[in-house]
DNA sequence: ATCACAGTTACGTGGCGTGAGGGTGC
DNA sequence: AGCACCCTCACGCCACGTAACTGTGA
């Protein structure tokens, strides 16, 4: 029950470079050698090996595994808590991000082309939701921010469709010069508000701290788009009321 | 929509270092200075941080995310594949060392003192399951492999627990310095044994070729604990043949 | 003499943290 | 004068990989 670096480093399937450096730190340092002068691993530096693979497959630092497994006074129990809560919150992370990911790829499905730069601008957009929810819900109800950041999954994607939507037109409309109260742009503009939840209009009124708040947001947007919208809403709600025969 | 690396650090949530880093090597500079001969990011970084933050979040190394902003031509479709599969290899070993973790805790609920040491020997056997098995279905049919490392849940909480009764017992009996053929000994395995599926007798006999393959699992247990519990099983065995008449 | 090991020393990696030391405007 | 910024330079961290060079028994 004697080996030598490589002999213990292929048993164990590890790299002799990995033990050394675990001998430096004093993690693992064989305490034996043999006639050649050479450092053996024994039966007690097997066990210990694995029990330092053990407590790194829960995520702990080599410097931590050292202090326990030197002091004989720790509570397992509470290592595991510990190490479980941390891994379920990298876990949670990842989990994020494949969601992200496949809403994307939904998107992505859609016909039409679409650039890079616009995918990524998409991507944010769904991967800063979080954020702009936490702002957007010290201005409205929970309700109504929950109709244009919806949790549920099928209308999540049908507004993931409509965004991109969106952005398309507007990316050629900004391209072809239109202006916002062109007969083309206006027809878009109400086939889209058609297609989208009615209390969303509560969100055009909105007041300077939130304007502020989200301005990070708005600029991520491509140069002079958020002006177009808002030119062209406005110029649909004035002849909304002129059709009704109201005063703006 | 000029600020400086404070300002823009805090608004867009990271640290002066990280974007001085950027900046060192390569990634994101800000091209524009102010009058005081500060640098200043505008909007142009600001959607490029943005991409950095997103790329970063799919799992893309820095370098990578360099390269791919510069050239204009790759495959945002084939990126988010890649770091799909990535991201999902990731997620699957945390999953491993959770899983683990949950059975060491029902394990560790049980009554009864046990040890550090124990729990991590515990902890391991669980742990290298997957390694025992593929070695184990070498010599051993799906089948009979299944029955002492099964896949279902139930089935895998009972032997834990089971093995963690025939460790605590044995090392009892290591202290106590009890001999193999004695009663007590005798009576716990003849009781151990009675729990265990009857397909397990098939363990018994083993070939050398897997003793060598199941050396390093074997020294994983204490000292003396493996020939002990074989040199009970035999007395036991010899037991029952002279019962039944038989010879051995 | 060559091979297959063992040994030590030391620099490189990635994504920053954490200073040191100096300058500038309010 | 102090404060709150800005700048550059540079070492530290973690868990090793990689390389260079030397020594030793078969």
């Amino acid at each position: 029950m004697e080996f030598t670096v490589g002999k213990f480093a292929s048993m164990v399937n590890t790299t002799v470079r990995t033990l050394r450096y675990y001998e430096k730190i004093g993690l693992l340092v064989p305490k034996n050698k043999n006639d050649l002068n050479q450092k053996v691993y024994v039966r007690d530096e097997l066990q210990k090996f694995y029990n330092i693979q053990l407590l790194k497959s829960m995520g702990w630092p080599l410097n931590e595994i050292k202090q326990m497994l030197e002091e004989t006074e720790y509570s397992f129990r509470d290592m595991l808590e510990m190490q479980e809560a941390v891994l379920l919150d990298h876990r949670n992370k990842i989990n994020l991000s494949l969601d992200m990911m496949k809403r994307m790829k939904k998107v992505m499905n859609e016909t039409g082309d679409i650039n890079n730069e616009d995918l990524m601008l998409l991507m944010n957009t769904i991967r800063l939701e979080e954020d702009q929810r936490t702002i957007l819900e010290q201005h409205f109800s929970l309700n109504t921010v929950g109709k244009i950041m919806p949790i549920n999954k099928n209308q999540q994607i049908t507004l993931d469709l409509l965004n991109r939507r969106l952005l398309s037109f507007f990316q050629t409309t900004i391209h072809r010069e239109l202006r916002p109260d062109s007969p083309e742009v206006q027809r878009e503009l109400t086939e889209l508000l058609a297609m989208v939840p009615e209390s969303i209009q509560e969100f055009t009124e909105s007041d300077l701290g939130m304007v502020k708040q989200l301005e990070v947001f708005k600029a991520l947007l491509p140069v002079g788009m958020v002006e177009l919208i808002g030119e062209a809403i406005q110029v649909l709600y004035q002849d909304q009321c002129e059709e009704n025969g109201e005063q703006v």
